[in-house]
RNA sequence: CGGGGUGUAGCGCAGUUGGUAGCGCACCUGGUUUGGGACCAGGUGGUCGCCCGUUCGAGUCGGGUCACCCCGACCA
């Protein structure tokens, strides 16, 4: 297992044994041994799964829809657009060949010479190009428009470094990418994308985030303005857990996507594109979980419910199954996923670390002394709190701690997070203490050298213009000269 | 690509002045157990990353090489 898992458990001083729990016996994920590239095992895929299924929904609710595109982009696709080549050119993996040959001594096989390609592929590092050069099919009329795709699928950046979940050189993700005859048009969608994107993190993942727009150095390759949401992460760092793209016309010129508006008269599309990727995951893992392991929020836990028998013989056993089996038919019923474990392969203590390690939010023990009594034993994972129920109708009781966890799971990050956000207005205070993390609010003058000179000096970067805090005037914290922006900066994944 | 570190059983590690490989977990068998990661007994599993050298003898010493990890540069 590789080390690689230390930032997902900094904050505890014993993380190494804390990522080893949480990782090995949870299943999530471990390293294959091509560099930077991720194995998800069934159990992470089972969230990640989850994941997709509530996002795809939302965004079909807003009128797209999915198609797949090509895994293998024509090298001269890429440099169509300038910007956009000059972002990506140095992390792309290029097909050079298309066969394979035995070597000379019949033990191992090389690449063939005579195979070359005549134009080199490049494994797609995100797709708006090979997309826009379809869309030019697509498009001819205002008609036609907005055009709403999105596509699942996996991604390749040859990053330098890489990091489990955070920046692996394979990733899944999801990019949709739109065309509109309005500048406005597109903005809005720009903008409405990260609104599924802010809810979706919030509301089903329990991660406050702070929505917000990029400064030009921090944007996409080849966007006008980038959208983002920035999660904090338990040390304060900050993760950018989604964006969205205003392209403008860019790709619409690049690729001579041109469509006849009602006056008759041709005008380039206007585009966005937006995605979120398995970097969900490890903004899931470093958000809530806590020394015993994950903690996942009830919307997206494969199983929710846990119930584990306690006997001492068949006999004893038959009498819970027996006690336990209208409860699960209740759950099920109630729309909730439940796992009645009484595999007699593993004693109780075991599974109950087992489960938690899993992170599933509420448990239930259920033994010959509760039978007596009517009782039930109820655990949430939020708080690790025990309680013994009344037996009767526990179900729809659990379907309310369910609500409570996950509300509660989303206030307790979102406290955390609201007492580090700090006002800062003075460069030598914001030196010292951007150390220690958390999200600083300053004042900024919007010069780029500025933006590098923090970057240089204190490894923080401008995560966005916050959309939600008030756009107070003032000096910028390092030059003193008048602010055009209070921005949000902080040191990040 | 710079700086640091690590390679010994599936995982985590120990291995003394060079003497023919060990511990914990896991796994298998049997028994006793089962309300917070059980216990006892027995057992399976390793050309010590790779190459070359020194030596009667190398996990250990020397040289080389490869891989991985951490910190940077880069980036979602």
């Amino acid at each position: 297992m590789a080390k690689e898992l230390d930032f997902l458990t900094k904050r505890s001083e014993d993380y190494s044994r804390w990522y080893n729990e949480l990782v090995v016996k949870a299943d999530l994920a471990e390293q294959a041994d091509v560099r930077g590239c991720m194995v998800i095992k069934p159990y992470g895929y089972a969230i990640w799964e989850k994941m997709q299924r509530i996002l795809d929904d939302k965004f079909k609710e807003t009128g797209v829809q999915n198609a797949y595109f090509p895994l293998l982009i024509p090298k001269s696709f890429l440099s169509r657009e300038a910007e956009h080549v000059e972002g990506f050119a140095k992390e792309c993996a290029v097909v050079t060949h298309y066969r394979l040959k035995t070597n000379e001594t019949h033990d191992g096989v090389v690449v063939d010479p005579a195979a070359r390609l005549e134009e080199e592929l490049i494994i797609r590092p995100t797709s708006e190009t090979i997309i826009w050069n379809t869309f030019k099919n697509w498009i001819h009329s205002y008609r036609d428009l907005p055009l709403l795709v999105n596509q699942w699928c996996n991604v390749m950046r040859w990053e330098m470094r890489t990091r489990l979940f955070l920046r692996t050189s394979e990733f899944l993700w999801q990019e949709g990418h739109t065309a509109h005859a309005t500048r406005e048009e597109a903005e809005e969608r720009a903008k409405m994308m990260l609104r599924v994107y802010a809810d979706f993190a919030e509301n089903y993942m329990a991660v406050p985030v702070v929505q917000g727009v990029k400064s030009e150095t921090e944007r996409f390759a080849g966007a006008l303005d980038t959208y983002t949401i920035e999660a904090m992460m338990q040390d304060g760092k900050a993760l950018q857990s989604g964006t969205s793209h205003f392209l403008g016309q860019n790709f619409g010129k690049a690729f001579e996507v041109q469509f006849l508006n009602k006056e008759n008269q041709p005008e380039y599309a206007w585009a966005t594109s937006w995605g979120v990727s398995t970097r969900l995951m490890g903004a899931l893992i470093m958000t809530h979980s806590d020394d015993n392991g994950l903690v996942l929020p009830p919307a997206l836990a494969p199983t929710q419910v846990v119930i584990i028998p306690i006997y001492k013989n068949d006999e004893q056993l038959q009498k819970v199954n027996d006690a336990v089996a209208p409860v699960v038919a209740r759950l099920k019923e109630l729309g909730i996923s439940v796992k009645y474990d009484n595999a007699d392969n593993k004693r109780p203590g075991f599974k109950f670390a087992d489960y938690e390690l899993k992170g599933v939010p509420v448990r239930l023990v259920l033994g010959a002394r509760d039978l007596e009594n009517g009782t039930v034993e109820v655990m949430r994972r939020d708080t690790l709190e025990k309680e013994t129920l009344p037996f009767e109708g526990i179900a729809d009781r659990v379907k309310d701690l369910l609500a409570d966890i996950q509300q509660n799971i989303f206030q307790k990050a979102k406290t955390f997070r609201d007492a580090h956000i700090y006002e800062c207005e003075d460069y030598e205070e914001f030196k010292c203490r951007v150390k220690d993390g958390g999200f600083f609010l300053c004042h900024w003058d919007g010069t780029p050298e500025t933006e590098a000179r923090i970057k240089e000096e204190t490894q923080a970067t401008i995560r966005c213009v916050p959309f939600a805090f008030e756009q107070t005037p003032g000096t910028d914290m390092v030059t003193g000269k008048p602010a055009v922006a209070r921005v949000l900066i902080a040191r990040s994944y």
